[in-house]
DNA sequence: GTCTATACTTCGATAGAC
DNA sequence: GTCTATCGAAGTATAGAC
C-alpha cells in the first residue's frame, strides 16, 4: 500500500501522470459521495467517474477504505486551513456561525458519520479530527469571549463551541437530509440577534 | 445456511401465524438496523435473524424499501405516543430534555436518515413524521412557555422546539457515532442550569 | 501505470413444490 | 405460508498481458 508512491514519468509523453490519475479519482470519489451518497462510491463508478479503469482504484489506494479515508483527510486539510482563515475575522463569532452554516461541509461531514457508524477505521479518523477541530474553535473562542468581557464561568468557550455548531449543523442537517425548514428562519434570527449583541451587525 | 435449521411444522401445532411471523420479521429488521446499521438490513439476513426463510419477506412486505418503511412506521406511532406522555410530564421542559437526549431514538433516526438520503420513498416518510412530531412539541411549548411568563416575541416556541432538540440531538449523535464526548458534560449542566431557572431541580 | 478478464461474494427478487 | 432453488445484477479484489 505505501510501495504504490507514483513515478517519474517519460515526460513529454501524452500519457496521464500518476498524480494526475489519483488525484482524479479521489475528485471523483468526492463528487459521486457528495452528489449521491456513500453508497455510490463504488470501484466501478469511482472509475466510470473518473473515466478511468476501476481496477485503478485498488491499484492507487488499495481498498475502498483507503480510498475514502484518503478523500476524507483531503478535505480535513483544507477544511482546517479553511477555519483558520474564518478565526481571524473581524466578526469571529458571525464568521464561526456562517462557517458551520455551510451545507457542503455538513453534508460532507454526515456522509462519512454514516459511514463510520459501521467501517471502525473511518470512525476512528473522524473522531480524531473532530477532536482537533473542536480544539481549535474552543481555543480560539476563548480569547474571543475574554475579549467580549464574557467571564468563562458564565458561558465557558466550551460550551460556547459546542451550542454554536451543534444548533448551526443541525438546521442544516434537517433541512439537507430532510428537507425540513419549519422554524428554521425564526431560529436563525434568533440566533442572530444573540451574536449582534457581541459583534454588531455582520459587515463584509 | 439459514433454511436447514427450521424444519417442517406439523401443521396445526406449533406452526406460526402469519402476523407471527411478520412481527418477527418487523422485529429482526429493527435490531439489526440498531445493532449493525442500515446496510445490514438485507433481507437474507433479516430472514436468518428472525429465524426464517428469507423469501418471506418479500412475502410479506414486497421489496426490502417496503419492509424499511414499515419499522419505520411502527416507531413513529409508538414515538409518538411516548411523546405525548412525555408533555403531560408535570416538569414537561425537562421530560422534553431527556426525551430528546434518549440515544436510542436519535440512533434509530440517524439509520434513517441516512438511509433516506438516498432513497426518495423514505426521505418523503421521515420529512412528513418530523413535521408532524415538531408541531406536537410546539404546540405544547406554546402553552409551556405562556405558563412560564415568556412572551412569544423573547422566545417564539417554535424556535425554543428547534433549539432544545438541535441540542440535544447533536450531543447523542457526537457521541454516539463519532464517541466524541469533548465538552458535552459542561454542555449538558449549561443547559439544565437553564431548565432549572423555569422548573427548578428534576423530580421523580 | 493501465487495461482486460475473471474469481468470488452477496444482494434483491421470483418461480414453483409442498 | 413457507420453503428450495435459482437468476441476474452489482460489489471487491486480484492476476496477468501490454
Amino acid at each position: 500500500m505505501f510501495g504504490r508512491v507514483p513515478k517519474v514519468y517519460h515526460p513529454g509523453v501524452a500519457r496521464a501522470r500518476a498524480t494526475d490519475t489519483r488525484d482524479g479519482l479521489l475528485d471523483a470519489a468526492e463528487r459521486l459521495l457528495m452528489r449521491e451518497g456513500y453508497p455510490a462510491v463504488t470501484s466501478r463508478r469511482v472509475g466510470a467517474e473518473a473515466e478511468v479503469n476501476p481496477a485503478l482504484v485498488h491499484y492507487h489506494f488499495g481498498s475502498m477504505d483507503d480510498l475514502l479515508l484518503a478523500v476524507y483527510r483531503r478535505r480535513v486539510v483544507e477544511g482546517t486551513e479553511h477555519l483558520r482563515r474564518v478565526l481571524e475575522d473581524p466578526q469571529p463569532l458571525w464568521a464561526l456561525w456562517e462557517y458551520n452554516c455551510d451545507p457542503r461541509g455538513t453534508a460532507f461531514t454526515m456522509e462519512f458519520v454514516a459511514l463510520g457508524n459501521h467501517r471502525p477505521v473511518i470512525r476512528a479518523e473522524i473522531a480524531a479530527s473532530a477532536t482537533r477541530v473542536r480544539a481549535l474553535q474552543v481555543d480560539a473562542l476563548d480569547h474571543i469571549l475574554t475579549r467580549y468581557g464574557i467571564a468563562r464561568r458564565e458561558c465557558p468557550p466550551l460550551v460556547a463551541s459546542v451550542l454554536l455548531s451543534s444548533v448551526s449543523r443541525y438546521l442544516v442537517l434537517e433541512q439537507q437530509a430532510l428537507g425540513i425548514t419549519d422554524g428554521h428562519d425564526q431560529t436563525v434570527r434568533f440566533v442572530e440577534g444573540f451574536l449582534r449583541q457581541y459583534e454588531g451587525r455582520r459587515r463584509g
